[in-house]
DNA sequence: ATCGTTCATCGTAGATAGACGATAATACGG
DNA sequence: CCGTATTATCGTCTATCTACGATGAACGAT
């Protein structure tokens, strides 16, 4: 198969729901954003479907969406951009295609993420371990 | 007390999550979709919180939002309405200001969303029962 | 080496988002 | 009726989104 393995960065979701409880306010807010920016088109909301909904081995490659969606293949390509940056999927190099899936229990942690998020079990005065810095949204 | 009921539109969410099942797989992405948008700024994902922990009684009106924020009034107000737009949350004018709160059930619907519109369990053949249009994601 | 396939990226254009200060609208209290 | 307080809206600016066709880059096969 050789399949490359791209390497992909989670942008600062680490995808696991252990983790969501050391985040800060501040970071919970900015990661439920980012993720939630993922899915606020329709047809990425469509992307991420018909990936969570593919059994593990049967493949997905970039042209399958492409061809299930009313878009040209540069419009889907870019979505598909968007996902990955917004920490919902990955892609493998495979050849000439690219095999994409969604990254290992990302709906999950999403789903903690906005109870985490919305609801009030947040330390408020818990700090980003990095900086002592202000929200300034610097998405 | 006097508090003017402002009608509540929900822009396609009907924030009950026995209707979620009649939805399209088409309605679910742009509802899902529309919903996520809103949740899409880290300001945004702020608010929704504060108002969804806020005691039902302890009115939150708009100077209380803009106090908490980092933003100017106009920002915070702007976000008000993209939250209203998308279906989190609904204003009653009290006097010279407005109570806000999120709409009942929100973030269950929300998290049922999710789980519906990314899951397989939908009716990929249903199509929404007004038009038999395409997609054509006209948001 | 060259071709076709596949996908990402570029360039472009129009629409929307996001921020702010300034201004308008509304309600209450004098 | 007139000021104050509160919030929405307007106007503006910049940045990002969304779509598309065209081009480029990578790979397998001939």
């Amino acid at each position: 198969m050789a399949v490359k393995a791209e390497r992909f960065t989670c942008a600062g979701n680490p995808a696991n729901q252990e983790e969501i409880g050391r985040l800060s306010a501040e970071e919970c807010s900015k990661s439920l954003a980012r993720l939630s920016k993922g899915l606020a088109h329709p047809a990425r909301v469509e992307i991420v479907r018909m990936l969570e909904n593919k059994p593990p081995e049967e493949r997905c490659v970039c042209g399958d969406i492409v061809s299930a969606l009313p878009l040209a293949q540069s419009s889907v390509s870019q979505h598909l951009k968007v996902l990955k940056e917004t920490g919902w999927i990955q892609g493998e190099i495979d050849g000439p295609r690219v095999c994409y899936c969604t990254v290992e229990g990302i709906m999950g942690y999403y789903l903690a993420l906005v109870e985490r998020s919305l609801r009030g079990d947040l330390d408020m005065n818990r700090k980003p371990e990095t900086t002592g810095k202000e929200d300034d949204y610097g998405l």
